[in-house]
DNA sequence: ACTGATTCCGAGTAACCACTCGGGTTTCTA
DNA sequence: TAGAAACCCGAGTGGTTACTCGGAATCAGT
């Protein structure tokens, strides 16, 4: 269940032209990355995807609906790694799944930098909060199955905020070990494992303590 | 002890000049959070400021410095705001403390909106990461001072870390808060006092417990 | 009141941006 | 292999932006 394809000027139909889009994407996210969104001008994403302005033009409407595809990429690439971290889980612990979803969002957050400010909104843009938001969305809903399954008996809509506070919580400590030095990321990546475990566990206490 | 004037093209003599200064940062205060920093063009902070384009370039030498003069009012007033909470602070538990705080915070947010993106770097630019990456070291500094004080025997390194933490998840979730409505506020508040406290009674284990 | 410093102004400038368009090239289909 | 469809190109266009500059208005000290 691939999400709908975004609002592309012309669908590319030959896989050459599947290609230049996928490089068009990669482009985009290199540069929103290294200047932001404003400053990533489309002749510069053309010009590093190895494809002309009209090329670019030719598949996407505008400048937002590049970042809106890049968005719905993500969203596709995030589902199947969540769903994949939690198929192998047969009977852990709450921490080690804690501990197998945070490794791999960072995996994620570091192959794919460009996904972080999308989803917290910054790419500069309010126009952009859309695409970042439905992200944010859909990873929350992820987590909020995961907490539902763990605990049927617990509060719906408390099992929602608790997954959104997770989310938020771990987007903003994920990103904190990005900007450090690589030695010492996992040790703040380990802090972040307490205070998700610490945070879950006092909001949703678990069932052996009834 | 107010923070260095900033590259000033003309420092005001005048308390007129001051003034107008001072409208210039409100003005650009409250564009940076409705649109944006890119899209903040300088003629319209100047226009929304009540002065010209001119006079705006007589007292600040490019766009990016008035950024940089916002975030020093708000190093100046955050820095006066948590000295006083701590001030009148005798005996209280670390809840206590952590409420008050959170509290004084949210309050100074809901006032001054761009304190959010210009803190987590998300104005825009990158360039404006300077100016956003001081308030965030000028905030841990306080907190690491408020848990050395509190706790004389911990490893330093240790409460660095933990203040470093502390601030970006009560920045996040304060954020999350001040997206929802209203009404749902106290809520998100409370959850954020939850993993707040939680996280550092894990980090920081009290002495009572010893 | 005089004068020099300070403040203020806003049309103008050069640079840059998102996006268009007309026409060439490659691939598909029959 | 011919024609159509898909793809690709990049100079050009209209609009916006940060910033300048020459001079007018206002102030402070005498």
């Amino acid at each position: 269940m691939t999400s709908a394809a975004r609002p592309l000027r012309r669908a590319p139909k030959q896989a050459r032209a599947q290609l230049r889009v996928n490089r068009i994407l990669d482009a985009a996210e290199e540069l929103f990355v290294e200047v932001g969104y404003d400053a990533a001008a489309t002749n510069r994403i053309a010009f590093r995807a190895g494809a002309s302005i009209g090329s670019l033009y030719e598949f996407f409407p505008n400048k937002q609906a590049v970042a809106q595809a890049l968005a719905d990429r993500y969203v596709d690439q995030l589902g199947a790694i969540i769903e994949e971290r939690m198929v192998n889980d047969p009977e852990r612990t709450g921490e080690q799944l804690v501990d197998s979803i945070v490794n791999a969002l960072n995996d994620f957050w570091q192959r794919h930098p460009a996904v972080v400010p999308l989803l917290r909104g910054a790419l500069g843009a309010p126009a952009l909060l859309a695409a970042g938001e439905q992200l944010r969305v859909a990873l929350v809903g992820h987590i909020e199955t995961i907490l539902l399954e763990r605990r049927r008996d617990v509060d719906p809509a408390r099992a929602l905020l608790a997954a959104e506070i997770t989310i938020d919580l771990t987007r903003t400590i994920l990103e904190r070990a990005q900007a450090e030095p690589a030695h010492r990321r996992p040790v703040v990546l380990r802090e972040l494992k307490i205070a998700a475990v610490g945070y879950l566990r006092t909001a949703m206490p678990p069932p052996s303590s009834k």
